[in-house]
DNA sequence: TTCGACATACTAACTGGTTGGTATGTGCCA
DNA sequence: TGGCACATACCAACCAGTTAGTATGTCGAA
């Protein structure tokens, strides 16, 4: 955990680290050897086993520094500063959306791939992709209940169950996307969630325009 | 691919393709070893190579397999007797929930998982799980668009895109599934989409096909 | 200031088990 | 009696993990 000061200026131990967290989205944990994470990290066999016991313990550990990177690019992304909840809930979606680089093949979300390969086989796995769906969704239903209490305090659904909804779509669309080689699906289906979402708080929008949708929520209902 | 007479009344081919499909759904293509499917199917590693040149040939073939399965119920499920094509469509929804088996474990679908693990890799999987995603978006497609057709002329939405956006949920929920430990979720999510097309639709309580359906929305049942 | 004791950060080579695949039987039905 | 449908035995490559060793600190006592 503490930082070493070490001769290179990315640790090696960090270099192993990335070098997992990429392989194992692209190739899965079942597909990535020591000796594959080994050589995108420029360290030998033996530097690895200096610092990670086993290869499940990397992929542990790689797996844990996945999430962090990813709740802290989310904790500290310009939508949370939008004060009114569906707005900063739109300009969430539009922030996943610049995250998809449309010309470059996805690798996917480590939590899915560890989930798909490894939920059912190893239940330490199994735990930790749980844990982070659960803080992502717990994240989402927040900025959820808020938009329902603004936008429509009387409609019927769970907070919850929606963010759950919308972490299936993101996943399901990343298994589409790999398939067809291109990330259009993605895209599509974010708008979707975009305009059910819209449906479900009664606010109107042009089902697939971008930008310009907001204009008359703020201050009717 | 032709059926062949043998003694067992389970030709020794067909139970290699059954386990290779079980096994691949569970622990994935890498996860899986040809000693596994042997012992799976109950046939030693000289019987396995006598019907299968490889490891990737059974792959293949067995996801030829499972995709014909797939194809099959549903073209002979009761669903498609019905004419109202709404009506159809939530009679398929109806049946996809009825697959759902809420208190077994998830093996997933053998497309998500080859996907995932193997379309940056090996493209001839990649291509197969298109193709297949590609078909069964297309049969999707036709209903949505009929249903479009007769109920809202007018919408904006393509029906091939809504089609890919119910595959992304079918996908995704399940990984969320296999991660939780259980299908509620996959359920909860057919639910969402089906009070989206209904929104999509402009169908509301109005609605012939979309009338009982109107009490659930948001959390399972 | 320097030397000895020890720690950290690796490397190269090896080990034992596993994996996909092969070579060579053997029994049985036509 | 030939050939199909398998079984047994085996191999070479590969894999996670180990071992033994080296280079480079760090730190405290003389």
């Amino acid at each position: 955990m503490s930082k070493r000061s070490s001769s290179s200026a990315v640790s090696t131990r960090s270099k192993l680290l990335d070098a997992g967290v990429e392989l194992i989205r692209a190739r899965g944990y079942n597909g990535t050897t020591v000796d594959d994470i080994c050589t995108a990290a420029g360290v030998t066999k033996g530097g690895f086993f200096h610092y990670f016991e086993s290869k499940e313990a990397v992929a542990e550990e790689a797996f844990t520094a996945f999430g962090e990177a990813r709740t802290e690019l989310f904790r500290t992304a310009p939508f949370r500063e939008i004060a009114d909840p569906l707005e900063r809930i739109f300009a969430r979606l539009d922030f996943e959306k610049s995250l998809i680089d449309s010309s470059a093949k996805t690798k996917g979300c480590m939590a899915g791939m560890l989930a798909q390969e490894l939920a059912l086989s190893r239940s330490e796995f199994r735990t930790a992709c749980r844990e982070y769906f659960d803080r992502v969704a717990d994240d989402w239903a927040k900025d959820l209940a808020a938009a329902k209490a603004f936008y429509a305090p009387q409609a019927s659904f769970d907070p919850r169950a929606v963010a759950l909804f919308y972490l299936g779509i993101g996943q399901g669309s990343q298994i589409l996307a790999k398939s067809f080689g291109n990330n259009e699906v993605r895209l599509a289906n974010i708008e979707h969630f975009r305009t059910y979402l819209s449906c479900l708080l009664g606010v109107g929008t042009g089902s697939r325009a971008g930008q310009k949708r907001k204009a008359s929520i703020g201050t009717g209902s």
